[in-house]
DNA sequence: CTCTTATTATTAAGCCACTAAATTTAACGT
DNA sequence: ACGTTAAATTTAGTGGCTTAATAATAAGAG
């Protein structure tokens, strides 16, 4: 059955707010411009914006003859929204304004083996920490966007999948959350909100893809601005590509995927049967600890971990040509807490092998880029979704007085 | 930049006319309830089908008591589409009805090493044949959708690859077939295409992804309905993914291409090398006809011939694992001339790799299903095109008066 | 200083596709 | 004949956009 209810466009007043906030100081005319639309829709949505308090005017252009152009921008202070996003090994949860900047940022510990109530529990605690820190008041807090691996069903704001541990499976991870701290939650895939993250960031195009590794390896595509949900509303599940005909089957059921011998797991599962490695890098903590040791380690010159960290590259890099090739964008931004250190080493395997091997690179070429803050672009777009549930969701807010 | 002006929501009218195709018999009803709009609105739609002449009131539904429900039926003989999907070995022609029904097919040589002005002719000439051969008025034909391999700027009409000769590439397609025939065209990328055809089906999902199998190997995906295009309108470019990570290098750039090992050309190629399959099967004549007589070989139980083919099947079915966990589809279709004739072979393979290795199928199942006529499924499509076309952009029929 | 010109912003009027609610139509049973 | 029930239609709106007219604002010409 087709769905047809389900009207995928952004509605105007978010792609205005979403362009301001690209933008920084814009005329409403270069608003019409860059929407398509009229001057008069500007005029109203630009009001609507305004009775909402986001955003303000603030001046005039300077031109030659004519009515000067005024120019608005955003009022960063009129709300803030939580990113959290986490995985086993690692947490990360930030507040940002409206203008999508970071007011305040805190590394969290991951979920480990712990109960799902627990690490929420702990979760909520640092929500309150980090509103406190930056003495935000509750009031001017959207909500919470909560970014997870793995598929998830994002209205009933449950993980499908059971891991780490079967308790998460169906656990109501949203609906815990927003009872421990009063505030709406929306859950997000990682990977596509690391995708949501990038793209508010100021040069960021509208159809990349976001090679996304930290625990795992993901990806996330946005294509005309919007994010690629497939038929339930999963990320792209990068890591378990087959990237190794004949390599060993992975506990998903395919041979040889991409999260076995490129993701942090993979390299140090192999480091780990290297007792020379092991005592020079002082291997043995969490995997992502050891993968970044494992990482550092190659970057300055380390034979050994130079072989471990190039397979990874030469894997990644065959994937994300078939990530390119099958959904042919124009862009590749790696984000991740694995990216943070030193993904630009990464980065230049990716360009080289895409500048050669991508089937449409004749017709348009295929940029690789590092994310502006690779290990908190997931927790800030995870944050975005929240204003943009609220803007796609009409009559949140009061409209305005005519 | 983003784009907000197109809104790829499909019209209310576009919509009502797919559902009535797709049930055959339908009252105003049931329209409501499986657009999720109101019964007015449908009295609107089919009301402004009927004044088009696109469908009719049919009788009467027995109901215990009330107003029965009137049954509305399109009017198959209200218009007919012409589509034509070629590539370099093979063509096929077909005329359809406003039900999606085919009232005349002809398989028609490909392109060859023509220049594309003679092919285009060609074509020309057949779609008039066609047309009389079925006695169809001119008045009644919408226009032509063209189905091609390759890379092209659907706006434009033209074909940004150089293939199958230089000649093609920027070759004003559409224009020089709409004044050869005085019907409009529209180009579509033909595993795109067979989507479309496939999804025109009685049983059609919306979130399904078709391989199609012809001189090469392409994938059209479509999902909620829609077929995806990526950032430059183009198809899903899945004859150059990698499945041999040390495989050779292909002319794409990419090393150990599915196209060079799946495909016609790869599978004919490495039978090319032994003489004993060579004249055993009287191998030599064009790359299709060739790989045809192979997998006959091998359905028939020619050793030589099997190993050939399971190599195709067993990269097929990587590539497609690969391609259902990036999309995320719970259905692939199987269509193109190289499996009109033992797609079932390829079926029951892909299948049981599907059962053991797609990431999500703990969450759905994931169905592979042969389109119901493998070689005809890109034209119809591209057939389809243009009605969809036509429907999508508003003020082409006249408004029925009040 | 006033008038013209160029440009931007706002308002007014209207269109389109849809909805909600009231009304009409068509069958049935008593 | 009369009520009951359900389907289809009509009516009157609504929301989000457009076009066209109008108002505002500044630079430069005279």
């Amino acid at each position: 059955m087709r769905s047809f209810g389900a009207d995928t466009r952004m509605p105007t007043v978010a792609a205005v707010l979403d362009l301001i906030r690209e933008r920084r100081t814009v005329s409403r005319v270069e608003l019409a411009e860059a929407t398509g639309m009229t001057q008069a829709t500007m005029t109203h949505a630009v009001r609507k914006l305004m009775a909402m308090g986001f955003v303000h005017e603030v001046g005039k252009a300077r031109s030659s003859n004519g009515m000067p152009r005024r120019l608005v921008e955003l009022v960063p202070e009129a709300s803030y929204q939580v990113g959290i996003q986490f995985d086993r090994y690692t947490a990360v949860g930030v507040v940002i304004d409206l203008a999508g900047a970071t007011v305040v940022r805190r590394d969290l510990p991951g979920a480990g083996d712990r109960h799902p109530e627990e690490v929420l529990l702990e979760y909520a605690g640092a929500v309150d920490t980090m509103l406190d820190a930056a003495s935000i008041p509750r009031e001017k807090v959207l909500g919470i966007g909560l970014a997870t691996h793995g598929p998830q069903d994002r209205g009933k704001g449950v993980l499908l999948t059971p891991q780490p541990s079967p308790d998460w499976r169906e656990f109501p991870l949203a609906a815990r959350l927003q009872e421990a701290t009063g505030l709406p939650v929306a859950l997000e895939n990682d990977a596509t909100a690391a995708g949501i993250g990038v793209q508010a960031k100021a040069d960021a195009a509208s159809n990349f893809a976001v090679v996304f590794m930290s625990g795992g390896i993901g990806a996330g595509v946005i294509i005309d601005g919007h994010p690629y949900r497939g038929a339930t509303s999963n990320g792209v599940e990068l890591g378990h590509i087959s990237v190794e005909a004949r390599g060993p089957r992975c506990a998903c059921g395919n041979r040889g995927c991409l999260d076995m011998i490129s993701g942090p797991a993979g390299v140090t599962g192999q480091a780990m049967r290297n007792r020379s490695l092991i005592s020079r890098l002082g291997l043995g903590k969490d995997t992502l600890t050891d993968f970044l040791a494992i990482g550092r380690a190659a970057a300055s010159g380390d034979a050994e971990a130079e072989v471990l960290i190039d397979t990874s590259k030469q894997h990644l890099a065959i994937a994300t040509i078939t990530l390119v090739n099958l959904f042919d964008v124009g862009r590749v931004v790696l984000a991740g807490a694995a990216f943070a250190e030193f993904g630009d080493v990464y980065l230049d395997a990716l360009q080289e092998d895409l500048d050669e091997s991508v089937f449409m690179r004749h017709v348009h070429s295929v940029q690789v880029r590092l994310a502006e803050n690779p290990a908190d672009a997931p927790a800030v777009g995870a944050a975005m979704v929240v204003l943009r549930d609220l803007l796609e969701s009409p009559g949140e807010f009061p409209t305005p007085a005519t």
